[in-house]
DNA sequence: GGGATATATCCACACACGTGGAAATCTACG
DNA sequence: CGTAGATTTCCACGTGTGTGGATATATCCC
């Protein structure tokens, strides 16, 4: 007659890592469920504690998403060293690449999808992720295009993104989800590059 | 003392308008709130009637939802018609501009909306909208189109769609969102005709 | 007129949610 | 050792959800 494993009351043994495991789990669940979804009672169960334990760490389910989804790069300045790096003739290419693989990265589509999910589903969240793109990368993309009506280039920019992460990992539309990453920069330089040089119309 | 005009119990006198008047509540509170932010409750309010007429009409909120965003177009035939009525160069400019002002009725918008909305949150409505957009646009496009990998042509098609309704009408993104019709529509051409014809990457 | 049926309301159940309060157990430090 | 604080669990409240059951009133058809 083993004793079960049963969870005793008050504090753990050892360090505290339940921080850590909660924001993992808020990650993982934020981004397959999106936020409504996603449960404080759930991401508690996956971290192994306490529902409790959230409101006690992040205060609640709202600034949780709020830390999941900040971003671990800053686009502005990764686009302006993308800019200054090589030949402005194949900035696109670059930007291609580098916009490619960083979605294919666990790091930043953790944060990327959830987000945009939120958008498409929080009232509130639609307004946040509007000022992201904006001020992240809108803003200082334009800022650095010129020519003529260069914010409208940078948001039709935004359009193709949003619609890439939509298409290939959110709805998952094939052959798109499964192409790999260098195929589909390949296919989206030109789109890239029409709008960030080309006379649009 | 004038008596109140509460609700009497039973039937209501003359011919029923009752379900329009519910699939056009939940049209509108679909498109603006996402299927799970839209309850029966607000629906039935909405359209001046007991909750309880939602399930009896359409049996239940899911049902509901699918009857909602029936597209009133078969985006196939359109494309066959469009491909088969003009220059074949000039396929594209007619497609944006096609797809273009579709979007903006609203007899496409609030049903297109709302189905874009749900892919992003319900876990069953992605596979929903994947088979939808696969079925209906992307099969018989790909069909059409010939030439070397037809299918991720086609997607690609797709995710400039899907990003378009995001950015313009569902984050609103400015100055995309409140660009005009035919701006619009002239900016994108020139990426469907790369994702039509061009060779990729 | 009078029964079948369609349309409508009210009541309520079972469930899941986010979170607040109180208590238990551990660590840190005097 | 002993007390302060950090970390964790349990209990439970209030709210909102979709929907089922019973019932009321109007319409339709004989």
């Amino acid at each position: 007659m083993v004793k079960s494993e049963a969870p005793r009351r008050g504090r753990r043994r050892g360090p505290s890592t339940t921080r850590d495991a909660i924001l993992a789990a808020a990650r993982r669940q934020f981004a397959e469920l999106g936020y409504d979804r996603a449960t404080v009672r759930g991401i508690a169960a996956e971290a192994g504690c306490d529902p409790k334990l959230v409101g006690h760490w992040f205060g609640s389910k709202q600034e949780l998403f709020l830390q999941v989804v900040e971003l671990p790069i800053r686009p502005a300045a990764a686009f302006a060293d993308l800019r200054s790096a090589g030949d402005p003739a194949t900035l696109a290419d670059r930007l291609a690449v580098f916009v490619v693989s960083q979605m294919e990265s666990e790091a930043v589509r953790s944060r990327l999808v959830p987000l945009i999910r939120a958008a498409a589903t929080e009232p509130a969240a639609a307004p946040l992720l509007r000022d992201l793109l904006v001020r992240e990368i809108l803003g200082p993309v334009a800022a650095q295009l010129g020519g003529d009506t260069p914010e409208l280039r940078a948001s039709l920019l935004a359009s193709q993104m949003v619609g890439l992460v939509m298409a290939r990992y959110v709805i998952a539309v094939e052959p798109l989800a499964s192409a790999p990453p260098e195929t589909v920069a390949a296919a989206i330089a030109s789109v890239l590059r029409h709008y960030l040089d080309d006379r649009l119309g």
